[in-house]
RNA sequence: UGGGACGUCGGCAAGCGGUAAGCCACCGGGUUUUGAUCCCGGCAUUCGCAGGUUCGAAUCCUGCCGUCCCAGCCA
C-alpha cells in the first residue's frame, strides 16, 4: 500500500502523538518492539467516515510498524446487535483496503474466560452481586460532586457471591434482579470507579452465542481483557473513554494479566453532516434518505455509492491527522481529497446534463465526422476515443445566454465559441417556444476551424463539450449536495430539532441527459470525469447499459460559479 | 464543593527554551481546446488571558478564562 498519500504533513517530518508514544515504547522496549492494534466496532450500525479514521489509524499503524491489527467485534449487548451489521462492517473494512487475515475476533468468544475471571475477582473479594434495582443503584452512585453510598449488599460473603453469580448464569434469577459489580470505591472522584457493573442479566439470544448465556458482560469488563487476551499493545479509542482508563487498568491489574496501553484520540466530525449512530439510524428509519448506502450518507457504503474511492478516504484520513482536540473538518477537504485522487486517474467523458439542441445550418445533413478526444489529459497513456460529430448536437443549456453578463465567454447570439476537438461555431438564431423559453439554437460552423483551431489564429474565449443528437445515449444523472443546510447539525441548541436543517435540495435527479456513446458501456462503480462538470460514478445498484444512471461524487472546482455569485446572477 | 482532558490563522495541524511548518478554504496573477488541472504570489510580529523565570518562552512556573467528557444493568 502506498504510504505516501498523506496530503498533509509528510510522514517522517512530524509525527502525531500516538506514533510518538509508540516510538517511545519501542525505544524503551516496553512491548519488545511489538505493535499490535485492533479495530473494535460494535455491530449495531453501519461504519461511517469517522470509523474510517480509526480503521486507517489502527491498520495503518500495524502496516507502518510491521505489526498486526485485529478486527474485533465488541458484541456484548445482544439487544442492539445483529449479523447484518457484522457483515456490512467486514465488507466496508475490506473495501477500504485493509486485511485482518485470520484475526477476526469477537468479544463473545471470550465470555467463558471473562466468567472465570469474574469468579476470580469475587474470590479476591473485589466483586459482589448487588440486589439493588437499577434505580437504586443510580441513586446510590452519587453525583459528580457528591460521593456515592455503599450498597447494603456490598459486604456479602465470597461464598454467597459465588452462589448468587452461579445462579445468575444458570438463569434462576430474573432479569434486572441483580448485577455483578466490581468492589472499588463508592466515593471515588471518577464515577466509573464507583463499583461499576460487570454483568447484567438479559434473556436475549445473542447473534453468535445464541441462548448459551443469559448474563452479558459490560463494555468496561470486556474491553481491556479482550485486548489482553489478543496481546494488543496499543488500544486506541476515542476521547470519551479517557475517564474509563483507570478502570481499564484496574481490572487488568487485579487480574494480574498482560496489560495493553489505552490511548485516546479525538473522533472525527465533518461539516454539513451528522456522525452519531443514533442520528444516522434515524435518517434511515425515518426515510430522510434511501438507506445506509444513500450517497448523501457519511457511511462508508454511502460514500462508496456516491463515487468515493478507498484511496481518497485513506488520503483524507492521513491528511487530517490525529490529535486530542475535538475538531470538525471541512467537508471541502474530503472533496478535495477525492478530486486529487481522481484527477490523474479518472477517464474523461462528455455528458450534457441539461441539453439544448444546436443545429449547424451549414453542416451537411447526414454527414458524420469522428474526432479523437483524450481520455485523460493528465495521463497521455490513457489514449483517446472517437466522438461522432453531426449537424444536430446538444450543448449544455448553461453554455448559452441570450443576454450575457460581463465575463461570460460562452455562446450568445452572434458569438463564436469552440466545440471541443471539432469546430468553431457562431450562434446565428435563437428559437423559442410560446412561453419565450429558448428551445433550440441555430449556428454556423467554420470549416477552417476543424480540430479546434484556425489558420488565422483567431482566439475564441469559450470551449464547450457537446454530444451528437443522433448518437447520444439517454441517461439519468443524480446530483448530490450537502445533506444539511448548516455546518454543524450535530451541534444545535437542545430545543432545536436537527431534522429541521435537512437540505431539501440535497438530491436532484436529472433525466434525459445526453451522454456520449462510450458511456453506455460503463460498468457499475466505474468512475469518470464528466468534462467541465465533475466526477461521476455509474451507480452500483441502478446502472444498466440500456438505462445509464450516474451519481455525481463531487463537482469540479467552479470559478465561473464564483464569479456569478459575486455578480449576483445565474447563468441560466 | 468533584474528576478527567483540551485551548497555535476561517477549518485541520506541526512545533517539546533559540525567535510561528504544511494542507484545505479564501484572495490575486500566469498557462490552458475542461472558467478543470498545473504554475506563481498573498494569507498568525503572534500562539485563550494575565503575571513570572530566562539573554531569549507557543514551548518552563503561577493564577485566571473558555470548551469538551463523566451520574447506562450502552459502547
Amino acid at each position: 500500500m502506498d504510504e505516501n498519500i498523506t496530503g498533509g504533513a509528510p510522514i517522517g517530518l512530524s509525527k502525531d502523538f500516538i506514533r510518538t508514544i509508540i516510538d517511545a515504547d519501542n525505544a524503551a522496549g516496553v512491548y519488545g518492539g511489538r505493535v499490535h492494534t485492533r479495530f473494535p466496532p460494535e455491530p449495531n450500525g453501519y461504519l461511517h467516515i469517522g470509523h474510517a479514521k480509526s480503521i486507517c489509524l489502527n491498520f495503518g499503524l500495524a502496516e507502518e510498524y510491521r505489526g498486526k491489527c485485529n478486527l474485533r467485534f465488541d458484541d456484548t449487548n445482544p439487544g442492539k446487535e445483529d449479523v447484518e451489521y457484522v457483515d456490512s462492517i467486514k465488507e466496508d473494512v475490506r473495501w477500504l483496503g485493509f486485511d485482518w487475515q485470520d484475526r477476526e475476533f469477537y468479544a463473545s468468544d471470550y465470555f467463558e474466560q471473562l466468567y472465570d475471571w469474574a469468579v476470580q475477582l469475587i474470590k479476591q473479594g473485589q466483586a459482589y452481586v448487588d440486589s439493588l434495582s437499577a434505580e437504586e443503584i443510580r441513586a446510590y452512585r452519587g453525583t459528580p460532586t457528591a460521593p456515592g453510598t455503599n450498597s447494603p449488599y456490598r459486604e456479602r460473603s465470597v461464598e454467597e457471591n459465588l452462589r448468587l453469580f452461579e445462579q445468575m448464569r444458570a438463569g434462576t434469577i430474573g432479569e434486572g434482579e441483580c448485577v455483578l459489580r466490581a468492589k472499588i470505591d463508592m466515593a471515588h472522584p471518577n464515577i466509573n470507579m464507583r463499583d461499576p457493573t460487570m454483568y447484567r442479566i438479559r434473556r436475549l439470544a445473542h447473534h453468535r452465542t445464541g441462548e448459551r448465556w443469559c448474563i452479558y458482560p459490560t463494555y468496561d469488563w470486556t474491553h481491556g481483557q479482550s485486548d489482553s487476551i489478543e496481546g494488543i499493545t496499543h488500544s486506541i479509542c476515542t476521547l470519551e473513554f479517557e475517564n474509563h482508563r483507570p478502570l481499564y487498568d484496574w481490572f487488568l491489574e487485579q487480574l494480574g494479566i498482560y496489560r495493553p496501553k489505552q490511548i485516546e484520540f479525538a473522533r472525527l466530525n465533518l461539516t454539513y453532516t451528522v456522525m452519531s449512530k443514533r442520528k444516522l439510524l434515524e435518517l434511515v428509519s425515518e426515510q430522510h434518505v434511501e438507506g445506509w448506502d444513500d450517497p448523501r450518507m457519511p457511511t462508508i457504503c454511502g460514500l462508496r455509492r456516491r463515487g468515493y474511492t478507498p484511496e481518497a478516504i485513506r488520503r483524507f484520513a492521513a491528511g487530517i491527522g490525529v490529535a486530542k482536540v475535538n475538531s470538525t473538518v471541512d467537508l471541502a477537504y474530503l472533496e478535495y481529497c477525492l478530486r486529487e485522487e481522481l484527477n490523474p486517474r479518472a477517464e474523461r467523458r462528455w455528458a450534457v446534463l441539461r441539453p439544448l439542441k444546436v443545429v449547424i445550418v451549414n453542416y451537411p445533413d447526414g454527414k458524420v465526422e469522428w474526432f479523437e478526444a483524450d481520455n485523460n489529459p493528465e495521463d497521455p497513456g490513457a489514449g483517446t476515443r472517437p466522438i461522432p460529430f453531426t449537424r444536430e448536437l446538444y450543448i449544455e443549456r448553461e453554455d448559452f445566454m441570450e443576454d450575457p453578463p460581463k465575463k461570460f465567454f460562452r455562446l450568445a447570439p452572434g458569438r463564436e465559441i469552440r466545440l471541443k476537438h471539432a469546430y468553431y461555431i457562431t450562434c446565428s438564431e435563437v428559437i423559442k417556444n410560446s412561453a419565450g423559453e429558448v428551445t433550440e439554437l441555430r449556428a454556423t460552423y467554420d470549416p477552417e476551424s476543424r480540430g479546434g483551431g484556425t489558420p488565422d489564429g483567431r482566439k475564441v474565449k469559450g470551449t464547450s463539450h457537446w454530444v451528437s443528437a443522433a448518437h447520444a445515449a439517454d441517461g439519468k444523472v443524480r446530483l448530490y449536495d450537502n445533506l444539511f443546510t448548516v455546518e454543524r447539525p450535530g451541534d444545535l441548541p437542545a430545543e432545536e430539532d436537527w431534522r429541521n436543517y435537512l437540505n431539501p435540495e440535497s438530491r436532484e435527479v436529472l433525466t434525459g441527459c445526453k451522454l456520449e456513446p462510450a458511456l453506455a458501456e460503463a460498468k457499475p462503480e466505474e468512475r469518470f470525469q464528466f468534462l467541465r462538470q465533475g466526477y461521476f460514478v455509474a451507480d452500483k445498484q441502478d446502472h444498466r447499459p440500456s438505462h445509464p444512471v450516474f451519481n455525481r461524487a463531487v463537482g469540479l472546482r467552479d470559478t465561473w460559479a464564483k464569479i456569478q455569485k459575486q455578480q449576483g446572477g445565474t447563468a441560466t
